[in-house]
DNA sequence: CTTGCCCACTCGTCTATACGAGTATGCCTC
DNA sequence: GAGGCATACTCGTATAGACGAGTGGGCAAG
């Protein structure tokens, strides 16, 4: 075991009132942020940093489960721990539906994240009848029961954001919307075919951490939260015909809205 | 110590090979899920929960910091871990800056939050000249110096978001912006008074984990994410009149957007 | 040269123990 | 009754040790 180089990271403060595993969370937090250590540069083993500080190892553990849970790094089991890489945003412009967008074969998904260089894939198809839970129900005026399609997307094989469409039955049942792949333009190009003409969308965005379901479903790093963002379609007569609820890698997205000022 | 009501809590599976901590935070978060324990309830002491499943005690911290992290619970020195109350939320409308809403004497804070029936307080006041961080600098179109105006909301004491805005310094100075207190209105009203007549916003929105400076500034538990928002106005000219960079409390607000179908 | 095994190193899990510090309660003193 | 103190509880911090499991490199056998 060959000793860290000093200055790399300092020395303890024995005189703070600062918690040591505190102090050590400093020390390695301050040396990420001067690049001391790059993105998905290895730290200093557990052990290494266990002899460099004179703590015990649970303290330096406690130490990095702090960076962890700020998002900072990541450990691999049997490698070591690592700065996490900033991985590359996908952005969500203003204008991503409008109805030019609609009027390609593919979906909207797919033919921005080309553009960027990704490559895409949607899975996790199901479409499926179903009870409308309170929330959906409230947004979508009650119906009895709703066609619910469920999707999940990814970037170059990382998955960044499931979704579900909850539409009213009446008005998807026996149309290509009800169908695994609805075909060019999605569904909104298939509303807009069925007379529903679409007026504007409103969204909710929340953010929170993971389920440890949303943690498997979007292979998630310990640190990352998730953007929660409930949408609701509305026709020109007013009427609410799809709510699409999706749950996306904080990590992987940025939002991007235009209001106006009148 | 009397032991647990049996039941409340499952017991531990020796074959699975889920680690045992884990099995533990599993049969906590069901039983917070399933309402056994209701908002703000106090959860069994860790000594308590070490009789219950026979493990020691680290083992349930690590659990018990597992639920943390998630959001879900918070320990509180001395007096016991808590499952986390879900705050009132603040709603931000997509029409919040509708210049109706600027012809009142109150900022925009203040009204909204009194309608809420909460008690706002905006704290922490600096107005400074400083040199333009590299993103604010290109998104204002590269001015020297800027103007700088640093505040903190809170909501019934709890301080839920901290905001700077950014201003191209030939536009503020020596203005009622450039004053602790611009006037009614806000700077939006003192912008338009000097002929910058807005047009129209862009929202950008990113979640993360807090820095340890927020997690002070916003006294955020842990498990709570923040919403980092970056508003630029522009004018009727398409000049970038002002940036504003906020960082909320995610358990606080949900944010609200429309968007054209057009 | 290739294959396969072993070993060293990594982090993951768990135990047992100790002391410190914040909180609440009840009792005792004044 | 009011104030203060002792005490028993809470979680926070830290140590030392043990074993398990994933990873990768080097060495030995084929």
């Amino acid at each position: 075991m060959v000793a860290l180089p000093s200055g790399l990271l300092g020395s303890l403060d024995p005189t703070s009132d600062r918690a040591v595993f505190r102090q050590i969370a400093d020390h390695l937090r301050e040396a990420i942020d001067k690049g001391r250590f790059a993105e998905g540069a290895k730290l200093p083993s557990e052990s290494e940093l266990v002899d460099h500080f004179g703590v015990s190892r649970m303290t330096v553990r406690n130490a990095l489960s702090m960076l962890q849970s700020e998002g900072l790094v990541s450990s691999e089991h049997g490698k070591g721990v690592f700065v996490r890489p900033r991985p590359p945003v996908r952005r969500l412009a203003s204008d991503r539906f409008a109805r030019r967008h609609r009027e390609q074969g593919k979906s909207a998904f797919t033919m921005e994240a080309e553009a960027a260089g990704s490559r895409p894939e949607v899975d996790n198809l199901e479409v499926k009848e179903e009870r409308p839970s309170a929330d959906v129900s409230a947004r979508l005026g009650a119906p009895r029961r709703v066609l619910a399609r469920r999707r999940r997307y990814l970037l170059d094989g990382r998955p960044v954001e499931f979704a579900t469409s909850y539409l009213p039955l009446d008005l998807a049942r026996d149309t290509p919307i009800a169908q695994p792949n609805p075909g060019p333009g999605g569904i909104y190009a298939r509303l807009e075919e069925l007379g529903h003409k679409l007026d504007h969308f409103e969204e909710e965005i929340r953010a929170r951490m993971p389920s440890p379901q949303e943690i498997k479903t979007l292979r998630l790093a310990s640190g990352v939260p998730v953007i929660h963002l409930v949408r609701t379609a509305y026709d020109t007569k007013g009427r609410a015909v799809e709510v699409c609820d999706t749950v996306m890698a904080a990590d992987a997205y940025v939002l991007s809205y235009q209001l106006p000022a009148t």
